[in-house]
RNA sequence: GUCCCCAUCGUCUAGCCGGCCCAGGACAGCGGCCUUUCACGCCGUCAACAGGGGUUCAAAUCCCCUUGGGGACGCCA
């Protein structure tokens, strides 16, 4: 059998981790079995859907990597095929018309909360054989007795008494299907055979197996992922920073490390940390998937990130960094990032990060701040060295890191300096900062004349 | 309140068809090495089977209870 798997997404806001790791596991399902990955656009509720989220959504797939196969459905175009199940359901009984009003219901539950029960319609119109009318619904008629199992992927057997659910509403009063009803229809004609989804669908699953069984489809298998909480372990809010694929895309992530970050919160492959796509595909078949909640952990996900950030090709990392330049304020030739990069890789846990570090050669001499840090190595001694420096590094005639390396170390040997007192001053001249790459390689990356003006630039400034 | 689910280091987790585990890996922390600085890298170190009962020669592993956490209970998805 063809394993189809799918996400959908509804379109009230940008694609969450939680959604894209759920998107992720769905996807790599169907990788694994050679079958489809399909997507949905859940957009029933139109006064919160929205086509900008649609299109971030997309979006963000593309970005993670996450291929889908076939034509993308849209709920909202697909009332008639609702209707014509919520139909079969009333003919065969399975549904009934029901005129109660959102108040009335409100107060069963209450009635059903005061003796301790759990919240829910009590039936009043089950047998009332109402017909179609304006304001009303069409409910469920849920069998009086019995419990619905299931073998969850994730979970293990499940299993709720019918006692529990109540009739719910399939079709609201203006003639758009509800969630439930909409997702078995749309999953039994997508040939959904496997349903990735969050944990908050526990509960939902009874619900829609009843649905499956009115409707005679057969019942796809289900695995219920645990939800992502915050690093104080509480639901994943705005409180914990950025939780939108975008945001992280902003702040530039790589999407290989974010997918890989995702996929091990919940799913594991003994010790392993590192997954290439193509790995995750061979390796996840849907086992080994945690049952417990994780808690999202920023500090990983940037070890993650820096991990892939160092593994990435030249060419591709000066791709991607040259629109973070370019956001910033600096357009700049792509190959002229390629060969400063080297310097800043190890030094970056982000491509913002880097982009950022790499503006210092973008700049004019007299644009440099000088940090803090960096101001003390520019005492007398070590702007005394600069303009003893600057003459020597004047006069070279091959003006290279490797030239550079050689002479700053003959100077200090011929002087009987340590390198401390050359390397910080020149460092904080060059760059304005405490720490970075080599003085020789940040000259290099500079330029001599650049390189001579910020030396002379600092040797000049007043203590 | 009712129902469902979950429970190993601070975090992600391995182990969970019982003995190889006085519990392994990774991130973070701490210490060190390397080093002109900052990083990277390397080495080391701290740190957990929620509690209580069983079952068993033997339990992190099986069962029960307690506690704690999460989720659901919509004409939202």
């Amino acid at each position: 059998m063809k394993v189809i798997t799918r996400f959908p997404p509804s379109p009230t806001g940008h694609l969450h981790i939680g959604g894209g790791r759920t998107a992720i596991f769905n996807w790599l399902l169907a990788r694994h079995f050679g079958g489809e990955f399909r997507l949905r656009i859940e957009d029933t509720d139109a006064t919160r859907s929205r086509q900008e989220y649609t299109d971030s959504i997309l979006a963000s797939m593309k970005w993670l990597g996450l291929d889908w196969d076939g034509e993308i459905f849209y709920q909202s175009r697909r009332l008639d095929v609702y209707n014509a199940y919520i139909d079969q359901l009333l003919e065969t009984g399975h549904a009934y018309w029901c005129d109660c009003t959102p108040e009335e219901v409100e107060a069963m539950r209450e009635v059903a909360r005061a003796k301790g029960e759990k919240p829910r319609y009590n039936g009043k119109c089950r047998d009332r054989g109402l017909k179609a009318g304006p304001g009303r619904v069409v409910r469920l008629r849920v069998p009086d007795d019995g419990r619905i199992s299931f073998d969850d992927m994730v979970k293990g057997p499940i299993s709720v008494d019918v006692s529990e659910l109540d009739d719910m509403v399939l079709r609201r009063t203006d003639g758009m299907p509800t969630y439930n009803l909409a997702v078995v229809v749309d999953d039994h004609e997508m040939g959904v055979t496997h349903v990735f989804r969050g944990d908050d669908h526990v509960s939902n699953t009874p619900k829609q197996i009843l649905l499956y069984q009115a409707l005679g489809f057969d019942i796809p298998t289900f695995g219920h992922v645990p939800m992502i909480c915050g690093p104080d372990h509480q639901k994943l809010s705005k409180r914990h920073g950025a939780r939108a694929v975008v945001e992280y895309q902003k702040d530039g992530l790589i999407p290989q490390a974010l997918v890989n970050y995702l996929v091990r919160l919940g799913w594991s492959h003994g010790d392993q940390e590192i997954f290439s796509l193509p790995e995750l595909i061979q390796l996840f078949d849907g086992t080994n998937l945690n049952s417990s909640p994780a808690a999202f952990d920023p500090d990983k996900l940037k070890w993650l990130n820096a991990h892939y950030l160092r593994a990435m090709p030249l060419d591709e990392l000066a791709a991607m960094t040259r629109p973070f330049l370019a956001e910033l304020g600096y357009d700049v030739d792509q190959e002229k990032i390629k060969s400063l990069l080297p310097m800043y890789v190890e030094r970056s846990t982000d491509i913002a990060m880097l982009a950022q570090a790499l503006t210092v050669y973008f700049k004019s001499a007299d644009e440099i701040v000088i940090e803090d840090k960096a101001k003390k190595a520019l005492n007398d001694d070590g702007r005394q060295q600069l303009s003893r420096l600057h003459g020597l590094i004047s006069a070279m005639p091959v003006f290279s890191a490797e030239a550079l390396d050689a002479l700053l170390h003959d100077y200090v040997e011929k002087n009987s300096l340590k390198f401390k007192q050359v390397g910080p001053p020149l460092r904080s001249a060059l760059i304005g900062l405490a720490g970075g790459p080599s003085v020789h390689d940040i000259m290099a990356g500079l330029g001599k004349e650049e390189s001579l003006k910020r030396i002379r630039r600092a040797a000049e400034l007043a203590s």
